[in-house]
DNA sequence: ATTATCTATAGATCTATAGATAATGC
DNA sequence: ATTATCTATAGATCTATAGATAATGC
């Protein structure tokens, strides 16, 4: 991110270049907004051009190819979760964990554009593979942290931090398929939060 | 499934049509390798078609649309896993779910094909969606009963089945992609029975 | 006679390149 | 002068339909 001009209102307006940074900013929400409904294979450039009001090729303008906007997508995304934002530093307290699946709860946008990318992205040649290995090697170590923080090298129920940190991470995944293909049938935050407490529990 | 003639010996030999029901086995088959590589969206009728040696309209005689085929792969494989097979008859005892993760850690390319439509099923307009929401809905029944057959109306470690069997289900999916992005990073097997002890022990 | 498969092709896309035109900032 | 955007278009696909030909089973 460099530094920008102060915002000068609405950006987009019909007929009128849009300066570089907030032009992007606009292409890559609506990269965003078309994956989530597409998955990424299934986004055309077209389909983000149209939402953004400018021409496939203007798209083009900002974002050479169409894995350069994953790409970008995925950078900008960098802080999906727990995933780029918390590499150093302290590590998570568990209530955090709760809060930020409290917190998706009430995105579902957010959750369905992640979803779809990870999906995708198991299969061949898929331009989110590297990023998302890289990124499940990142939160397993944070969430190690954070259990290691919170109960030393065993914890309650019996596992060690190293054993626990991929369950933690599979729980909150799953989770999220099934609450977005029925929203009705599954309380994401509750079923969290029994994980949780599963882990958590002295007894 | 309706009964065929015996097997007459390999079939597709080249220029030599083949029964409808082996061909639409082979079909089949081919169309779950190619999901595995490119999801659904990504598949092309050629590519399947070419996997099993005839022409892309060849194939549509067979199923007469793309989304035809994907359906007939959905029901020939509404086994999945724990998914269809056992909607009636006794619950599952919980080491049948370890055994199946033991299982899918020797077919990766199964679990791929599922893991890839679990996480495009999400996007708008899916035509894998209905299956997948009605499937978790019968998994989660299932999982409910089994845990009821083993621990009563409330777990060692303290959730009701009915919580925890989200859970389980959630465990299983998610471990999977962590486990198809990084295989050496995640053992699958060794992660999943870590989640079965933390429900089961007593303690 | 029926089933399987092929060739030909329509009609939609899709990504990307080339080059022209318009808007913006110095 | 640079940046943003457009029109035009190449070249590849993709799904699906129409109709011809070949193989199979009765």
């Amino acid at each position: 991110m460099r530094p920008r001009p102060p915002a000068s209102g609405p950006a987009a307006r019909r007929g009128r270049a849009v300066r570089g940074e907030d032009r992007r900013a606009e292409i890559l929400r609506a990269t965003l907004e078309v994956i989530a409904e597409r998955g990424y294979r299934g986004a055309s450039l077209s389909a983000v051009a149209e939402r953004v009001g400018i021409t496939q090729q203007g798209l083009l303008h900002h974002f050479p190819t169409k894995e350069a906007l994953l790409v970008a997508v995925l950078e900008a995304r960098d802080a999906w979760d727990t995933g780029g934002s918390r590499e150093r530093g302290e590590p998570w307290p568990l209530e955090l964990y709760a809060s930020l699946v409290d917190y998706n709860a009430t995105r579902p946008g957010v959750v369905q554009t992640f979803s779809a990318l990870l999906g995708e992205s198991v299969t061949e040649d898929h331009p989110a593979r590297e990023f998302f290995t890289h990124r499940y090697t990142s939160v397993r170590e944070a969430a190690t942290a954070s259990l290691r923080a919170e109960f030393g090298d065993r914890l309650p129920g019996g596992l060690t931090p190293e054993e626990a940190a991929p369950l933690l991470i599979a729980a909150m995944d799953g989770l999220q398929y099934q609450w977005l293909l029925d929203p009705g049938a599954v309380d994401m935050p509750a079923a969290f939060r029994a994980f949780l407490r599963l882990l958590s529990r002295a007894d």
